[in-house]
DNA sequence: ACGCTGATTTCGTGATCACAATTTTCCATG
DNA sequence: CATGGAAAATTGTGATCACGAAATCAGCGT
């Protein structure tokens, strides 16, 4: 593979993405959105195949993967998306009642209209999502709003523990959103964005919070 | 399944344990005791033979480590150990300050007096390190005191996110630590104590927060 | 003494292979 | 028709290798 003759002019701004990468973002992705249920099972040679790589840049990013709880190794090293108890899921929702709402009060100084805008609009394809009742599409949609309020906190490294604990409930979220096809979307969105704009902390605390506890809650009955 | 008359002589009780696991034990453990000051480069091929394997273990314990934050790979694929900003210490001091009241306060309804024995124990072992101005020593007993408490939350998500935090910090703290030899035991842990003793779920979380915060500030100077 | 350039060494990457263990398949037996 | 077990296919593990890129070093010139 003559690698480096198909990649004359790299362009500079962006990483060469070595093939370890590939298959780590790739994967990632369609754990987080829920494109795949819980137990799904994957090898590492078909993921190789599946990418056009070999099973050494394979096996590395299902360690990696793993290493986040986004995927679960049995002891003879079978991969497998998790199955989580109910009192994980519960454990997972209570870190992001923790680390959400700490993550939206940083954003919230920072915020302008510009951002509230751009939320706007990816909560009108959220709801387009629950219309369509595309779980992959409402899942996307859903951690974008929340991770483009996020990012203007300018806290990587929480929300980097926060995208890891949402990587964990990538395949769980899949099987409840397609259990039960919910018609409405979240109500809780317009709240955060009604905090937003009034500048209001205390009220997107709790908007956060309710959004993120309502929303598994609603969905264990 | 008959696969306890299959397996020739295993000790039944512990696994065992792939390359990988010895690598990455041994590593993540290096790092987060602070036996590794930051900066600290590693090479492939010198992991592996310190640990008598070949590179490919050393390489996913490599990738496991840097996704958990405990490493850092430059652009070329080099590995260090993370050179922290202070605006990043800043901010993993805030995810301590934000998730350790949380688990103390789960840990308190649980906690009974073997425990708090324990943690006083411990709590000698680590006043004695900072008498002998051991770094590491410090750092693994301080560490060991508060797992001891948060073990008893049952969160092990929690838990499992504050670790890599701790990961993370490894190796600053021992630079912080070594830096400026301090005499004086941290004076939180004996509130910390107090208040489980008490029973006292409010003054636990801020006797936390501050042993945290202010243990991390202290250093800053 | 200092800086630059070219050679050499070191290093990470990804592919491939042998091997052992597991899982699956399939057929014979009750 | 179910069931048990042997054979075959599948899978993860770890070692090794070739390759290209990066870092280190040597030697030269200024």
């Amino acid at each position: 593979m003559p690698k480096s003759v198909l990649r004359p002019t790299v362009p500079a701004e962006s990483a060469p993405l070595s093939a370890h990468d590939r298959v780590y973002r790739g994967l990632r992705q369609q754990i987080m959105h829920g494109e795949l249920p819980p137990g799904h099972a994957l090898t590492l040679r078909g993921i190789g195949k599946s990418f056009g790589v070999s099973m050494t840049p394979a096996r590395e990013s299902v360690r990696r993967l793993s290493a986040e709880g986004a995927l679960t190794l049995s002891a003879s090293g079978r991969v497998t998306t998790p199955e989580l108890s109910n009192e994980r899921i519960e454990e997972l929702a209570s870190i992001r009642a923790l680390l959400e709402p700490e993550l939206g009060s940083r954003a919230l100084r920072r915020a302008h209209l510009a951002l509230i805008d751009r939320m706007d609009i990816i909560n009108d394809a959220n709801a387009r999502a629950v219309n369509q009742q595309n779980p992959v599409e409402y899942i996307r949609t859903n951690l974008e709003f929340h991770r483009t309020l996020y990012l203007r906190a300018q806290s990587p490294a929480m929300l980097g523990l926060l995208e890891t604990v949402w990587l964990q409930l990538g395949p769980t979220m899949r099987a409840l959103y397609t259990r039960l096809r919910r018609t409405t979307a979240p109500p809780h969105h317009r709240l955060i964005l009604e905090a937003l704009r009034a500048g209001d902390d205390a009220a997107l605390r709790l908007a956060l919070r309710t959004d993120v506890t309502q929303g598994l809650r609603h969905l264990q009955a």
